[in-house]
DNA sequence: AGCGGTCAAGTTGAT
DNA sequence: ATCAACTTGACCGCT
């Protein structure tokens, strides 16, 4: 069966994550600024909890959570721990009642860490931070029952082989914690299937694959061949991402992605697998209100 | 309530 | 040189 993710918010559903900026958050109190952020910090542990229920309810199977579900967490100069928060205990609690409640209500959970967490640069500084945010994230991940941590390859810098080279010389500075859920994906611009797959393999790493980027990032490899490709990297469900281009003119727009999905761009071959699908859609769970409809029209079981 | 300027972070390629 | 894209426009001060 297919299960469809949704992406870290809402289109229409009153349920939303908060964030704040570090210039703002920088310039309150010490005892200021820790209110706010644990303020914060609760708001999304409730919010999560809502979001879980949402997917659980609407034949949602999965859910990515925010990279910002506890705000600043990482900043150079405001990061913190939960505990040192007001109420920080209670706080680590409602994020392992997320974790109950997903695993009662048979949602997945994933991260997936912006553009800033890379593995593949030359300077420590960059990498340094990057572990940091990997490492945070792990932490909410136990909490709350998340499998995967999806990143990209990053930068080529000229020099593809010895990027990759570093990336995997970084895995070995990661806890288990992050070793045991981190995946990569196919961007849309530098690493294609063909050089993450060997990758991959080589470093027991699952991979990701986004069939759009593929499309807009082609490497001779058939969309079968990366998905039957893909799927042996990974010891559990597999993990893919969809999403359709906005309709433009110029060829550089065919990268933007659409409100919603076009169902002829989910692939023929996916049809029947067991694995997720993690929907990148502007129109959120909308767009997947409507791929469910049409999946079930042409046969797909759905869960 | 609504508006506009602003926001931590890396890298690439189009313009 | 600037800007948009990348999983996600949201926050905040001001009116």
């Amino acid at each position: 069966m297919i299960r469809l993710g949704l992406c870290c918010k809402f289109a229409a559903e009153p349920i939303k994550f908060f964030t704040a900026t570090a210039l703002h958050a920088g310039r309150l109190s010490p005892a200021a600024r820790r209110a706010k952020l644990a303020g914060l910090c609760r708001a999304n542990a409730a919010a999560l909890m809502r979001a879980i229920d949402y997917c659980a309810d609407n034949g949602i199977g999965c859910f990515r959570v925010n990279s910002q579900v506890l705000p600043l967490k990482t900043h150079p100069a405001l990061a913190y721990e939960l505990k040192d928060l007001p109420g920080g205990a209670e706080i680590v609690k409602m994020f392992r009642s997320c974790g109950a409640l997903a695993r009662r209500r048979g949602l997945r959970l994933t991260f997936h860490p912006d553009q800033f967490v890379l593995l593949s640069s030359a300077k420590e500084a960059v990498t340094a931070a990057s572990i940091r945010e990997l490492e945070y994230q792990a932490q909410v991940s136990g909490w709350i029952g998340a499998d995967v941590i999806t990143i990209h390859g990053g930068g080529a810098y000229g020099d593809k082989a010895s990027a990759l080279a570093r990336t995997a010389k970084a895995l070995g500075r990661l806890s288990s914690a992050v070793r045991s859920r981190l995946a990569f994906e196919n961007d849309d611009r530098v690493y294609t299937p063909a050089d993450l797959l060997p990758f991959c393999l080589a470093n027991e790493l699952p991979f990701v694959y986004d069939v759009h980027h593929h499309r807009c990032l082609p490497d001779g490899l058939s969309l079968g061949q990366v998905t039957r490709l893909a799927i042996g990297t990974w010891g559990r469900e597999p993990l893919f991402h969809l999403s359709s281009p906005r309709t433009g003119r110029k060829a550089a727009e065919a990268r933007y992605h659409h409100d919603f999905i076009d169902i002829r761009d989910f692939p023929a071959c996916w049809r029947g697998l067991d694995i997720t699908v993690e929907v990148e859609a502007k129109a959120k769970e909308l767009a997947i209100k409507r791929l469910l409809t049409q999946m079930s029209k042409i046969g797909v079981v759905v869960r």
